[in-house]
DNA sequence: GCGACAG
DNA sequence: ATCTTGTCGC
């Protein structure tokens, strides 16, 4: 189990400009034909290097799981903010490719990160399908606090343009951090959200991944 | 210098 | 993210 080194300033002065190459390549516009399935993809983590990803593919009207997929992966670097991309993006790439869908979601941002490219845009980019953000914190940005009734939200902003929108998608709950990944408007992003929203505050498919993802650390 | 900081 | 059951509050 070969050890995850830090980065040094340089590496990431380097990869900092590789997720701008990133941010030029994400579509910020509707590519999408077929809206029939809904993949949720999150990773677990028991402790060390090792970690277990998943990708679950649910039928867009029902919300039934289709097709889902888990593997064990190892991780070759550390958590750092804005950096999140180069810790889980290889073993997310590796659940997804096994399972089709018309659109993924991520548990984390995507055009709402410092450089525009959060994990959902590497994700999309990667894949060159629709992807959205779709996380329970803020990693940059500011907003106003959207009124309280499902479905309200108010525009992400960061350093001058929209990034994103706070999404409450239970009345009263914490809002979530909706961003485009790839191929897809904002509009389009909050809509799929909010459509798979059921009785909790985080949409289904991203729910239904984070369990496999989790039952497979347990077991494996 | 002091916070903030996806998972 | 993860270690963890019941419990205070709306």
């Amino acid at each position: 189990m070969l050890p995850i080194l830090k980065p040094s300033k340089l590496d990431l002065d380097e990869l900092a400009r590789l997720q701008e190459r990133i941010a030029k390549r994400v579509i910020a516009e509707d590519r999408i034909r077929r809206l029939e399935t809904v993949a949720g993809c999150d990773i677990s983590f028991p402790r060390g290097d090792r970690a277990y990803a998943a990708c679950a593919a649910l039928d867009y009207e029902s919300l039934r799981v289709l097709r889902q997929r888990a593997v064990a992966v190892k991780l070759r670097f550390p958590y750092i903010p804005t950096f999140l991309a180069f810790r889980e993006l290889e073993g997310m790439l590796r659940a997804a490719r096994g399972v089709d869908a018309d659109v993924y979601m991520v548990g984390a941002q995507g055009l709402a990160h410092p450089r525009r490219a959060g994990l959902a845009c590497h994700l999309g980019v990667a894949l060159n399908k629709p992807t959205l953000g779709a996380a329970k914190g803020r990693l940059c940005g500011s907003a106003e606090e959207p009124e309280l009734e499902r479905g309200a939200y108010s525009l992400l902003k960061d350093d001058g343009e929209v990034v994103g929108a706070v999404l409450r998608t239970q009345p009263g709950s914490r809002p979530v951090y909706v961003s485009v990944g790839h191929k897809l408007s904002l509009e389009t992003a909050i809509k799929i959200v909010l459509h798979t929203t059921r009785d909790h505050r985080l949409p289904e498919p991203l729910r239904v991944a984070h369990q496999l993802a989790t039952r497979a650390m347990k077991s494996g």
